[in-house]
DNA sequence: CGGGGAATTGATTGAAATCAAGATAGGTGG
DNA sequence: CCACCTATCTTGATTTCAATCAATTCCCCG
């Protein structure tokens, strides 16, 4: 199992369709019936594998579509007015990608494949008609957008620099086990710089407190690797400021 | 002008309806038919004004209500592991609170009214069910959730103590605009401290900031009271941190 | 007029950024 | 297959911005 992090559960594979793709318990689909979800299908493009470091979308865009993750890791990222990157977000599969777009019309954030993954595009317009003729629909994208909030809440809270490392590597643990890989071994998909950069810390700074938390047997890490062998230490180092929602 | 801060313009006082509030173009209604409209005054519950310090809702609660807010000013905050306070926003005539509990069922804040403020409630089954029969209302539903968001991402940028103050300055004036109040001259519904709470900052850092934007004649503070004398030169300090959205 | 919370101002500390080298590994081409 | 090259990552020394500690000062209210 530690020899084969990110290895989707068996029998659970990423299908052609939303009623055959393993995610549609975490995305879009949550709760539709079968016939509903043929409609959902319908407005549905799957789009090919992108490479890594390609381009989703970028600021300014006008707004159509929504992005839904099927595979790989993407981030979110705005240059500030000196030019100097802020990384948003990162979306794993099932996630959308896209949401602050509605309100203003335009792209908020350019989105960036971090290794060769898929998405699925979501028209925006058509989402929406579908949305208001399947109230479960309508219900399921109220409720994504409201667990984006609590996201960004967690991020705009004032942690230390562990608290906040601790608190990254418990998310995306959390994230990958609702996804049916390890929560204990997983690789990450991007570089020191751009965790640093998201949890507004340096470069330096993430890896001393990688460190850190190796010489006290917390985790363990070989380059991109991450093993979390003490959950409940690494929690308390969070400070408790990451509770799992439902 | 300048010495009538906060007072609404004329002719638009708030209403007992929707159809005749001011803050119809701001707040849910925007852009509903008066028939639709007069739907959903059906299900508002409009709630008498509550005392500063009273409390909206708290964290754990069930969620059943969305709050819009009628007049006054709310905060919304929560405790850390150390039971210290985190403000996560303020929320001016014409907001919506609650909209992060939709996700996990329970309220994720605690709300408190600043000042004397009145709420309508929203029963969020009730409005839900309504917005799947009005498309334009399920629309606007989605576009101030995704407002939240880019409010957020703003809140969880790495800037400097004086970005942050000047974003915040800033932020207020183009909301308090928006209302029909002046945006060069208003009353500060809050305390230094909860300001200085919110922007992640300690009240001192808060209150030298201020002092250093005077001297500059940047702005001018009576207590409470702001003038924001220099717009540009106070975007310039925020560093263009915050783009206004539509 | 005096009490008390809020705000300001000053002195010092501290956590993380920045500056500055190295170490490691992945990729490339000889 | 190996050596080099360059990215990425790690480690160490120093600086810096904001937090903390510590007094005042200023209002507002009784």
């Amino acid at each position: 199992m530690a020899s084969f992090p990110n290895r989707p559960v068996p029998n659970r594979a990423i299908q052609r369709t939303c009623v055959n793709c393993s995610l549609s318990e975490l995305c879009v689909p949550v709760g539709l019936d079968p016939a509903d979800m043929e409609r959902l299908d319908q407005l549905v493009e799957r789009q090919p594998p992108l490479e890594s470091g390609a381009h989703l979308c970028r600021v300014g865009e006008r707004f159509t579509t929504l992005f839904a993750v099927r595979s790989g890791c993407f981030k979110s990222y705005r240059m500030d007015s000196e030019g100097r990157e802020r990384v948003l977000a990162f979306h794993l599969p099932g996630e959308l990608i896209g949401l602050d777009a509605i309100y203003p019309g335009v792209y908020q954030s350019n989105v960036v494949a971090l290794d060769m993954g898929g998405v699925c595009a979501l028209p925006y317009s058509d989402l929406s008609r579908l949305a208001s003729q399947i109230p479960r629909l309508q219900e399921q994208i109220f409720r994504l957008l409201s667990k984006d909030l609590s996201a960004y809440a967690w991020l705009a809270g004032d942690y230390s620099a562990e608290e906040r490392v601790a608190g990254f590597l418990l998310d995306l643990s959390n994230r990958y086990r609702e996804r049916g890989y390890s929560d204990r071994v997983f690789n990450l998909a991007m570089p020191r710089r751009d965790i640093a950069n998201y949890l507004r810390l340096a470069t330096e700074t993430v890896s001393r407190v990688i460190t850190r938390f190796e010489r006290e047997s917390l985790i363990h890490t070989e380059r991109r690797e991450v093993s979390l062998l003490d959950l409940d230490g690494l929690n308390e180092r969070a400070n408790h400021c990451l509770q799992a929602l439902g």
